[in-house]
RNA sequence: GGCGCCGUACCCAAGCGGUAAGGGAGAGGUCUGCAAAACCUUUAUGCGGCGGUUCGAUUCCGCCCGGCGCCUCCA
């Protein structure tokens, strides 16, 4: 059975058939850039990655392209959210393509937290803006615009199946105008193609087009930089549910309006992370970045692990309860994974292709439950299954597990216990003479001194741990263990400007 | 007003016509001087309520109750 993915277009669970059998041309909505990404964002983000290594996992040469909203509104609000970040970004940097790159970079350093893969291609909107002129003038050429009150709009009216999508129906439309209708629209649905009036009094990036000076309308960026990279039709484009009714169906109409052909074939739309009072937005209140996360004590791949034991269609609440539910599921995975590992002396995990029967029998149950329109929640349970089963060797339980973990993403084959080396050798003398006497206490009976000796290291943060062979000390969990070392998730964005990776062609960006 | 989603054990969350995955938390046990850690075992005759279809429904249909999202250049 192969690949089924959820279709907004035709809302039905579908086979999943590429264009090209074994390539998949992939357009995931990218941020925009003029504040950091909050947790709910980087939900979508986790959801485009699980998609992209899926598709790896099961076979498939996949071109994943993310777009960069660097030109829009940066200009009118940048002083709500975090204002003091956003005030030292403004000061530091001197345009609003700065701060841009500045988000930019923060953003890709909480992809690389989060353990996600950075798609072959980033393109960023500011660099693309020939290509979103060209676009307009073929749907001008081919009738679909007008000019009107200073701007150039698509006419909604021209292309029939516009909204097909998200079932709206154009001739009641005016029952949903609950707000101000654009007095030079036609349709209420109409959209603007390229502004020359902008919105925002000091609009500080302009471009020369043949409509004026001025800049183009959100929707166009997605449809130009997607056709430039994966050509005119394609087999993948994702986003947030929030998208469908307008972004999307826009997109749509206004690359299917250019080419005349039919542009993508599945559409995949991730829900929301909610809060309890609500969908998590920055003028309610409640913008949690990751780093609010890390701050707290988690660590990223703990919001990783949370968002996995969800389906990526289902609304999920976020809590810190359920924070602290997946950083202690997590903590208990790594410490298993540990412990195979030292199981094997150094051996090697079983190759796939020999694994015993119960391990491999896991291993199809997690690729049918990926097949199966990505369900994380079940792989997740095949994971923990082929590690817990008795009668598995360590070597074939960590063959398998490694494997999941290609689509889970949890940084499981790079786990390392923390060497002792790294611990500063006088602390750990000190440490070990410690445990010594702790010992010959326990020996003589004495055991109102062992337990002071145990109580004093605790409060130091010192963990000690009994076992047959005598005693082991390990520091507390914040320190022990779980930060992998992200094969090709490196924090090379800290020094990359944006546009080179814009400019990099499909196929060659340094992938992990 | 229009469109859509969801209600499963103490918590998170799968399953979506054949008799309830997984994790967390709790409980019991092994080990221990006692703990901790680790490991093992265990926890829903039940899936918001009421009807209906069916040999059979958590799964399909209808109504009701409760919660949420989108229709604003929000993921």
């Amino acid at each position: 059975m192969g690949l089924r993915l959820y279709n907004t277009l035709g809302r039905s669970l579908q086979e999943f058939e590429p264009i090209q059998p074994g390539k998949v041309g992939f357009y995931g909505c990218g941020p925009t850039v003029y504040n950091y990404a909050h947790i709910g964002n980087m939900r979508m983000y986790v959801f485009e990655d699980t998609l992209a290594r899926a598709l790896r996992y099961l076979g498939y040469e996949v071109t994943h392209v993310m777009n960069i909203t660097d030109v829009g509104h940066l200009s009118g609000d940048a002083d709500s959210g975090e204002d003091k970040m956003v005030k030292s970004a403004q000061e530091r940097h001197k345009s609003v393509l700065e701060i841009a790159r500045y988000y930019t970079d923060a953003f890709f350093a909480d992809e690389a937290k989060l353990n996600i893969l950075r798609p072959d291609v980033v393109c960023n909107a500011t660099e693309h803006v020939d290509d979103m002129i060209s676009l307009i003038r073929r749907l001008e050429a081919n009738g679909y615009t007008y000019f009107s009150g200073g701007n150039l709009y698509f006419d909604v009216s021209k292309f029939p199946s516009y909204g097909e999508m998200a079932g709206l129906k154009l001739d009641e439309l005016k029952a949903g105008a609950r707000i101000e209708v654009d007095a030079n629209k036609r349709n209420p649905y109409d959209f603007v193609l390229w502004f020359t009036k902008s919105k925002f009094e000091d609009q500080a990036l302009q471009w020369d087009s043949p409509w004026g000076r001025g800049y183009p309308g959100w929707h166009v960026e997605c449809s130009a930089m997607s056709m430039k990279y994966l050509g005119e039709q394609f087999d993948i484009h994702a986003g947030g549910i929030d998208h469908v009714a307008i972004h999307h169906t826009n997109e749509i109409a206004q690359s299917e309006g250019a080419t005349g052909k039919k542009w993508v074939n599945y559409w995949l739309h991730g829900e929301f992370l909610v809060l309890d009072k609500g969908k998590m937005s920055k003028s309610a209140g409640g913008f949690l970045t990751l780093k609010t996360l890390t701050d707290a004590g988690y660590e990223a791949l703990d919001y990783r692990y949370f968002l996995l034991g969800a389906h990526y269609r289902s609304q999920l609440q976020f809590s810190y309860d359920g924070l602290d539910s997946a950083r202690a599921s997590r903590r208990s995975l790594v410490e298993r994974v540990l412990a195979l590992r030292e199981k094997l002396h150094g051996g090697e995990p079983t190759p796939l292709a020999t694994l015993c029967p119960a391990a491999k029998a896991r291993l199809v149950a997690f690729k049918a439950a990926i097949e199966d329109d990505l369900s994380t929640p079940r792989a997740l349970a095949e994971l923990w299954g082929v590690l817990k089963e008795q009668g598995v060797s360590a070597a074939d339980a960590l063959g398998a597990a490694f494997d999941m973990d290609r689509v889970l993403g949890l940084g499981l084959e790079s786990l390392a216990r923390e060497a002792q080396a790294a611990v500063d050798p006088a602390l750990a003398a000190e440490l070990d003479a410690l445990v010594a006497e702790r010992a010959v206490a326990k020996k003589a009976k004495d055991y109102k001194r062992a337990d002071a000796i145990r109580d004093e290291l605790k409060a130091r943060g010192v963990i000690l741990e009994d076992s047959p062979a005598g005693t082991s000390w390990k520091l507390a969990p914040s320190v022990a263990g779980a930060t992998p070392s992200v094969a090709g998730a490196t924090p090379s964005v800290t020094g990359a400007t944006p546009s080179v990776a814009g400019a990099t062609p499909p196929g060659s960006a340094p992938r992990a």
